[in-house]
DNA sequence: GCCAACGTTGGC
DNA sequence: GCCAACGTTGGC
């Protein structure tokens, strides 16, 4: 089982979109980046866990654990012509972009904030990709030590 | 294959 | 709103 990091604006798509009813899984679509569509698509598996990191928003930070519920399929919404995510260029036979489920498991107690991680960026959190200046990924792999630290944050 | 121009991301 | 850091595009 792997750990992986998936950024969102909460606004467009937070932890309240995920929520509510028990077991209810959404599509993790809209992804238009190729380094991150590789890890949809061949490395993410059912049963794996993820962060749900919010950015762009007054404090970016780890707000939720999630579980994939469904590995990479292809991205339906790059066929739509009117949706915002279309992209011509996806063949359906030969679809270009992919997507997850994902299955809220719970809120963290409380928003693991971007300044904190970066607190321990130098020895507990090191090589982070997150981290990582200038990473841009909306999808970053975690390692299971720092999975694991993460939570003794909360 | 190079690289400049451009668009996007995302923290601040 | 700014801007650095990337990724993508497209001319050559």
């Amino acid at each position: 089982m792997r750990y992986w990091l998936m950024k969102t604006e909460p606004e467009t798509f937070g932890v309240e979109h995920l929520g509510a009813a028990p077991r209810r899984t959404s599509a993790w679509d809209g992804v238009r980046n190729f380094q991150a569509r590789n890890m949809l698509r061949d490395e993410m598996q059912r049963g794996d866990e993820a962060f749900l990191y919010h950015s762009s928003c007054d404090v970016p930070g780890i707000a939720a654990i999630m579980r994939i519920a469904k590995s990479g399929y292809p991205d339906a919404t790059a066929f739509e012509r009117k949706h915002h995510h279309y992209d011509a260029d996806s063949d359906p036979a030969n679809p270009r972009w992919f997507m997850v489920d994902v299955q809220l498991q719970r809120r963290l107690k409380r928003v693991i904030t971007l300044e904190e991680l970066r607190a321990h960026a130098a020895r507990e959190l090191k090589g982070m990709v997150l981290l990582r200046p200038g990473n841009r990924l909306s999808i970053t792999p975690v390692e299971a030590a720092h999975w694991k630290f993460i939570l003794t944050l909360e």
